[in-house]
DNA sequence: TATATTTGCTACCCAAAGCGTAGCGAATCT
DNA sequence: AGATTCGCTACGCTTTGGGTAGCAAATATA
């Protein structure tokens, strides 16, 4: 039995209720989920491509969370690669954040214990 | 050798440059450490109050998502339990919208494939 | 004070997920 | 034709997650 994707409405890793805030947790808390679609998000990327930018993912897992953004209608293929849908975008817009956000943390957790 | 936790600036699963958006997505990408942040953004909760919202989580990884999220910074033991740093709050803050977009993006989900 | 309960874990062991490497068939370049 | 690139899949090993049991400390109860 191929690994199962998280759907919203039916019960998933973590939640018996299936409320969507939980299979999309289910989906995004796989290693490289998040890491693909910020990959993803400057444009389509070839399989091989992707695999770069995310340096150190085997493709066995990188094909797993691609199929699974896939049926979760977040990635798509088309001409040049892999690349976000609509919903996709949607999605990296709420990510963005968390970038700049990194930095400050980053800076914080430095300055806390450090030295 | 117990689990290690992602910190920015040092390489981490995923990421051999350490940039602080990969360390925060190892972090956030293990089971259960978003759904943790989530049920905390109400309140501290002590451990087995946790463990029950979090229907199916075993004290095991709870345990070990909650060192990781203390090591971070992003949550902490207080009088009333577990609860989020400021950090941590800072950081739901930014998770807050991902609630109604799932909402939103089950719906579509359901539209496009069901039946 | 003794007992019972709750709390915050840890130990243990099995199952699932992830990783690394190799390599294959199809498409594209030379 | 030969070489390279592309999108994977197979395989075996390591790491992570899950389930259950249970323990020591704190708190409630008698």
């Amino acid at each position: 039995m191929p690994a199962q994707v998280p759907i919203p409405g039916q019960p998933v890793r973590g939640s018996k209720s299936g409320k969507p805030i939980m299979a999309l947790f289910d989906l995004l808390g796989r290693s490289w989920a998040l890491g693909v679609l910020w990959q993803l998000s400057e444009g389509g990327l070839t399989f091989r491509a992707l695999q770069d930018r995310c340096e150190m993912v085997s493709p066995t897992v990188l094909n797993r969370r691609l199929k699974e953004l896939s049926a979760s209608g977040l990635v798509a293929r088309g001409e040049d690669g892999y690349a976000l849908t609509e919903a996709g975008q949607e999605l990296y817009a709420l990510l963005r954040p968390f970038g700049p956000w990194a930095q400050s943390w980053a800076a914080m957790l430095n300055g806390m214990d450090r030295d």
